[in-house]
DNA sequence: CAAAATTTGAGGTGCGCACCTCAAAAATGA
DNA sequence: TCATTTTTGAGGTGCGCACCTCAAATTTTG
């Protein structure tokens, strides 16, 4: 009995195949002892339900709705194109993988939609939003009526979401300061911190982070307060000019957040490329040219497309109380350079 | 009908039932024009054969046996480790997956054992070795008789091999390269190469890469000959202190393969820890604990857990004659900081 | 043209599980 | 104690597919 099955579990435990299924599928109408016995058994020989055979007889496809802002920022695009491409693979899987945009300025859009949902239409849900109070409570009441949820991206640590599939912006922005004070000349130096807005995002950790590394590693470096663009270019532009006119010395970049175009567009028009070190933050199309145009010396980013798959994994390994394999779902803080771009 | 089935299939085809069977699992006794007519329903229609359902039918386990080679050396402990580790998890997706050693010197050791599958026993096999010809045919043979072959790590391009999962070695020591070139002051200096053996693995793909990074975009810096260790201690510790004494103005280390316990050990105790970049290859007790202590500026790996997770896949995609992702199975050169570990 | 060989069809079984129904048994309450 | 409620068992069906058997239809051969 290489691969004991219900019908072991059920001789087991000493109850039948139907009490067994009631244990299983947490059907209701079983004592508890009873529970307790069928529970024990599955212990005793080691039962794994067979998921491939579960889903054949479910006969319903794994629905997953996926929530992403609207916006037009590259990332936004890139975020929403893995989703399509997972969606595209995962009908194999009988996974049906939807991806639904919200209007990510309005606390409440999200937040309606997820009420929206009735649990014996979607399985579970993935949510790429920052938090606030309407959405948190949204949340709850989803996972109340039993739909799994995971958050992506960034986390949304008191919303009870299943889990978090992301990386840890405090590290991301350690490593981005490490790097850059490996890159650096030994002695005194002036670096720029950029981000579209601080409350963007995990803009803040990541700013700690490279604070943090920064001044355990390299202290001789200053760091000067962070440029906000506010995804307008000609804020950008600006603050960046006077911040350059004011530290003429400066000698690196990191971008934690978009308008790399424009500041890697400003320093080329000033003939500064190659003098100052840049590291920036998600592989888009501007990042992906800025490293193989040696505009920008490395990228740190994460895997979208890992980030999807393994939110349908973990997504499901919920709903069918398995473990998750942490190993597998781990998101990686990447560091790329020109060299191991593909 | 959102997801045809075989029934499907032949009502679309024409034929019947078993004949349809007799197609897809290419049994026997069909004439040309009754495969092509099948064949044809498929795009028609686009089925897709389910391969849960396929799997819980044939009441087999996929079968694969990984052969890795036996050694003491940290890195192939980590292999190991992955191979058992994953095979545990495998056991819930009906994957058998069995871990085989082989004499790594004996080059007719794992050439023999390949000779020894039969096809009807095993779906596939996972391969860690350096081509030689009696193993180049071995595989082929292996192929002949229908059992699915993948490579790892190290490629077997002559062999005809299925599919090689790893990285490039050229683009790996690329990235060391411009990473050493960025980390290194503006001005002259000096970097040692030191490898286990150039013939090891793909020391000699790495070396030429790295060359290629500082050639074309660090020329000021001067690379060393290659320091051979030869898995033995002592000839290390001599080699490197020789280079040392010649070059006292060394700015950087590359190290390609095994060794680093050694180099970290006679950096430390002639106080050069923090003086000298060292960029080192795969994540091992060794190179994190390295990287833990500040001894080790960046560690360029693999993961192996993906390597041996996507061998599988790629095996069983193959056997069910279905399509790649490409983009899943990528294996990414990454980069390791610090900051980055875990 | 008949006999032999090949190709096709019809139909069944079971993989491990979910889900359903109905009756029997056990526990609970008055 | 008996009536009521709760818990359990027995048994069946079907998910999509692989694999098997036997007979019928078709093609090939002499």
């Amino acid at each position: 009995m290489l691969r004991p099955t219900i019908n072991d579990l059920a001789d087991a435990a000493g109850v039948s195949l139907a009490t067994v299924d009631r244990v299983l599928n947490s059907r209701p109408g079983v004592r508890q002892v009873t529970v307790d016995k069928v529970n024990q058994a599955i212990e005793k020989i080691g039962f794994v339900r067979d998921p491939f055979a579960a889903n054949l007889a479910r006969k319903r496809d794994f629905k997953v709705i996926a929530f992403v802002p609207k916006g037009n920022g590259q990332f936004l695009t890139e975020v929403c194109f893995a989703v399509k491409k997972t969606a595209k693979a995962a009908i194999a899987d009988r996974v049906d993988l939807r991806l639904e945009q919200f209007e990510g300025d309005d606390p409440h859009a999200l937040a309606g939609s997820l009420d929206l949902i009735a649990p014996d239409g979607v399985d579970g849900v993935v949510i790429m939003a920052l938090e606030t109070p309407p959405l948190r409570d949204a949340v709850r009441r989803l996972r109340a009526r039993g739909v799994a949820t995971v958050a992506i991206i960034s986390d949304l640590p008191n919303s009870g979401v299943d889990y978090f599939i992301g990386i840890n912006n405090l590290a991301a922005g350690r490593t981005a300061g490490s790097l850059m004070g490996k890159m650096l000349p030994q002695g005194k130096a002036k670096v720029a911190v950029m981000t579209s807005s601080l409350q963007a995002w995990d803009s803040l950790d990541r700013r700690l982070g490279f604070d943090q590394a920064i001044a355990q590693g390299f202290s001789q470096i200053e760091v000067l307060a962070t440029i906000e663009g506010h995804d307008d270019p000609v804020t950008l532009d600006t603050a960046l000019r006077r911040m350059l006119s004011t530290h003429p010395d400066l000698q690196g970049i990191y971008s934690m957040g978009g308008g790399n175009r424009v500041m890697m567009g400003l320093l080329a028009q000033m003939g500064l490329i190659g003098k100052i070190r840049i590291i920036a933050h998600e592989l888009t199309e501007t990042t992906r040219d800025g490293l193989r145009r040696d505009q920008l010396d490395a990228v740190i980013t994460q895997d979208l497309g890992h980030i999807i798959r393994s939110a349908i994994r973990t997504l499901r390994a919920t709903r069918d109380q398995r473990p998750i394999m942490a190993e597998q779902e781990r998101i990686r803080i990447e560091i790329l350079v020109k060299d191991n771009l593909d």
